[in-house]
RNA sequence: GGAGAGGUGGGUGAGUGGCUGAAACCAACAGUUUGCUAAACUGUCGUACAUCAAAAGUGUACCGGGGGUUCGAAUCCCCCCCUCUCCGCCA
């Protein structure tokens, strides 16, 4: 969420940056402006309310010592009438909390200068594309096609067990599978991100902490006897390892990686978009997550960016990578990249990572802070992540443009993890 | 799941109604001193909000979370969460 200060000192930017993300938001913060105005008046007058009070109660204390009842039974019976009052006002005052904070929770981040304007998928930025698209006239079926001919994935087994959106893969295609994971971890490891294995079910505070959650619930799946929502990403339970936590400024970067299964209920999708692999209830991401320090964090997502594009060029996918307009975007970041991979047979392209910044917007949510030097106050720090890489898709493309007369051809760099360099 | 014990500041740990925002020790940081990869001494050493131009200062809140009793709660009561020990179950 963004922070009050910025939106009290810089009410204008902000309006205008939210803007960029086709929000209206001058009513809002204007309203936020107020309550905040509302809440800290309600606080002078609670402060000092209970500052009397803790003085009388004091004042009894000293009476009792002092064998003085009468007295003291006085004081108690103002107290008592200053208690009535100040009661009253916590109420205020919580209230007060409560509504800035439903407020500012729906602020969506502001974006960066650099982000465009926009409204739809066709108004991003492609800042980069690498790879012949024109070249690949072996491409004739779609992978839902050669996972068929070659016994790869078996989507009404899936439906049988569990429902649409949960395929089962097999034999040289589980192996695929388990050969992109470790390949991801191995490469990711090399570039200085720690692996971590995070729990997959997360409680609703790390879904706060994250953006998920409040309002976005619908996307995740719950497990109401627990309290718990299966991960939509790695990003929620990696990041909010961090939550509360007030990170030593000489600790930057920190950079995690992890392999997980994602849960997402996509409500609301169809037709060819879904079609096969191009979208799914539960797939497989390995993802790389970094907290930096606010005035190197868009260091850190070039970094991240460059980290992603060697990742997909090692597997010879063509791809190019866009700058998210703003109504692309999502809720809390505030400059994505998104890497797109060319799938040859359906001739289009399929979103295989998204590289983020969202500068301090999940930090303040969290209270993910720093401190500067050695006893400097403490700061928001900044929070990124990105998919390194999300498999179906990857597994997709990878069929589709490598498929040959004699099978599909494995990439080079995977065949030490996969034992076999050909699906036949 | 059952029984018991417990959750205090970066750590250990004292504190069972007012003199405790919290002893002591350790760690950390700053400085002084000693001719030497260290010791001794001194000081600093939680967070948030408010007040303030800002800093200092001051006020308020916070001792797992939420409620309650009381003039006054880390301390008493209730609910929840978590940890540990034993038992049960189990990969």
């Amino acid at each position: 969420m963004l922070q009050l200060n910025y939106l009290r000192e810089n009410t204008d930017e902000a309006i205008a940056r939210l803007a960029v993300k086709n929000m209206d938001a001058a009513a809002i913060i204007a309203q936020i402006l107020s309550e905040d105005e509302n809440r800290r008046k309600t606080q002078v007058a609670l402060d000092s309310l209970l500052a009397e009070s803790n003085q009388l109660a004091k004042q009894v204390g000293d009476l009792y010592k002092q064998k003085k009842a009468a007295e003291a039974d006085d004081l108690k019976n103002k107290s008592t009438a200053l208690k009535e009052e100040s009661q009253k006002l916590e109420v205020q005052l919580a209230a007060s909390e409560q509504q800035l904070n439903d407020l500012l929770v729906r602020l969506p981040n502001t974006p960066h200068a650099s982000v465009p304007k926009g409204k739809t998928p066709e108004e991003n930025e492609i800042v980069h594309s690498e790879g012949d698209i024109a070249a690949y006239t072996n491409a004739i079926s779609p992978h839902w096609e050669l996972t068929t001919k070659y016994d790869l994935i078996d989507f009404e087994l899936g439906n049988k067990i569990t429902g649409a959106g949960f395929p089962v893969y097999k034999g040289k295609c589980a192996r695929l599978q388990r050969a992109l994971i470790n390949y991801f971890l191995d490469q990711a490891t090399e570039a200085g991100f720690q692996e971590i294995q995070p729990p997959i079910l997360i409680n609703e505070a790390s879904g706060f902490g994250t953006g998920q959650l409040p309002d976005k619930e619908g996307q995740m799946y719950f497990v109401g006897a627990d309290n718990l929502y299966l991960i939509p990403t790695a990003e929620v339970p990696v990041t909010n390892m961090y939550r509360d936590v007030i990170l030593k400024e000489d600790q930057f970067p920190v950079k995690l990686t992890a392999y997980t299964p994602c849960f997402r209920r996509e409500a609301g999708s169809y037709g060819k978009d879904v079609r096969g692999l191009n979208r799914l209830h539960q797939f497989d991401k390995v993802e790389i997550v970094q907290l930096q320090h606010p005035d190197k964090s868009y260091e850190a997502l070039e970094q991240m960016k460059d980290y992603v594009a060697g990742l997909v060029r090692s597997l010879g996918l063509p791809f190019r990578i866009l700058r998210l307009c703003g109504g692309d975007m999502s809720f809390a970041s505030a400059l994505t990249y998104d890497f797109e991979v060319y799938s040859a047979a359906q001739k289009r392209w399929l979103e295989v990572s998204s590289v983020s910044n969202f500068e301090s917007f999940q930090a303040n949510r969290m209270k993910l802070r720093f401190r500067e030097g050695n006893n400097g106050k403490p700061r928001l720090a900044h929070t990124l992540n990105g998919s390194a890489l999300a498999l179906p898709r990857i597994v997709a493309a990878l069929l589709e443009n490598n498929q040959h007369e004699d099978g599909i051809h494995i990439p080079a760099v995977l065949h030490r993890y996969t034992g076999f360099d050909k699906i036949a």
